[in-house]
DNA sequence: AATGCGGGCAACCGCGCTCTA
DNA sequence: GTAGAGCGCGGTTGCCCGCAT
């Protein structure tokens, strides 16, 4: 016997959302807010729509503070770095990029940046661009951190080529109303020096189809956040080494980008693979790999 | 002008997780 | 401990629009 219906198929709207249905649902949750409950929701508002549906328009089109339109170089790099290391977690990369959704993360990265980066990535790991062309050519030439100490050409990680973030987004998307939270991770601090990523055994799900998956909670970051509280060091690299565990590793990381090679060595012949395998074998070829290269970098 | 095609994106679907009774 | 309800997420679908032929 299958699952239960959340809703009353035969009785709901599908389909793109009205103007009218917008208006309803947004009074209606500036109003009343959620309640907690998206189920009863459209009831409540007047709207035939599945409660799904209602949280859906809610969060990826109709919340304050939406960001709609271009993507930043910034945004690009931001993006392409977490895609490295823990794949398509978009709700992960959504709170890192304040406005940004998933669902528009995700269209992105599946409509351009993809192609952006396929057009980017030389043909073979032996196919070196020299810096001249990186530098010129790529799709972040405006950072100027993009292949800062670029010296050695082989095994070139991904990380070290699109660099790290240099603006500081550390801002709670809604502080002021929870309850409109769109993710239920808080904001990560990165920072110029810092790429925070989660995933590893105390953090993992596996889905139906036995592939496994990493997956942040947010008691991993509250954890990880009182970890960093106590053992204040920046510059080092914190390796997540078990559940609730972290631990700091022998070497630093400086202004030199090249020590994010030595931990993160996904070269460009595996991103390739990244980008251009299915979503189906996506993750099972990826996350053994990113599990031993989770690290927090601080 | 009509048609076909491809890209972009909003929305849907299904499943795992969490919470609660 | 268990089952059911709701939530959240990632993957997929399908519509719309612009461009090419």
């Amino acid at each position: 016997m299958g699952r239960a219906p959340c809703c009353d198929k035969a009785n709901v709207k599908k389909g793109p959302w009205s103007p009218e249905e917008d208006s309803k649902l947004k009074e209606y949750i500036q109003n009343h807010g959620t309640g907690g409950n998206w189920i009863a929701l459209p009831q409540k508002a007047g709207l035939r729509r599945c409660g799904k549906s209602c949280r859906l328009r809610w969060l990826n089109y109709l919340r304050p503070n939406i960001k709609h339109g271009e993507f930043s170089d910034e945004e690009d790099r931001i993006i392409c770095t977490l895609y490295a290391n823990i794949g398509s977690r978009w709700s992960i990369i959504a709170a890192q990029l304040p406005g940004r959704t998933d669902n528009d993360i995700k269209n992105y990265w599946n409509t351009k940046l993809k192609k952006k980066l396929m057009n980017f990535l030389p043909q073979s790991h032996n196919t070196i661009l020299p810096y001249e062309t990186c530098s010129q050519n790529t799709p972040f030439s405006n950072s100027h951190s993009y292949y800062n100490n670029y010296q050695t050409p082989t095994n070139t990680s991904f990380v070290e080529q699109i660099s790290v973030p240099n603006s500081t987004i550390s801002e709670p998307f809604y502080q002021e109303d929870h309850s409109l939270q769109y993710s239920n991770y808080p904001s990560l601090p990165i920072t110029t020096e810092s790429l925070v990523m989660f995933g590893s055994e105390g953090s993992c799900c596996s889905s139906s189809d036995g592939i496994s998956s990493s997956l942040v909670k947010q008691d991993d970051i509250i954890k990880f956040q009182n970890f960093m509280q106590t053992n204040n060091n920046n510059n080092n690299i914190i390796n997540h080494v078990g559940f609730n565990q972290w631990e700091k590793v022998n070497f630093c990381f400086s202004q030199n980008q090249k020590q994010i090679s030595t931990t993160l060595d996904y070269d460009l012949e595996y991103i390739k693979q990244l980008i251009s395998s299915n979503s189906n074998n996506l993750m099972s070829v990826d996350e053994n790999k990113r599990e031993e290269k989770s690290m927090y970098y601080y």
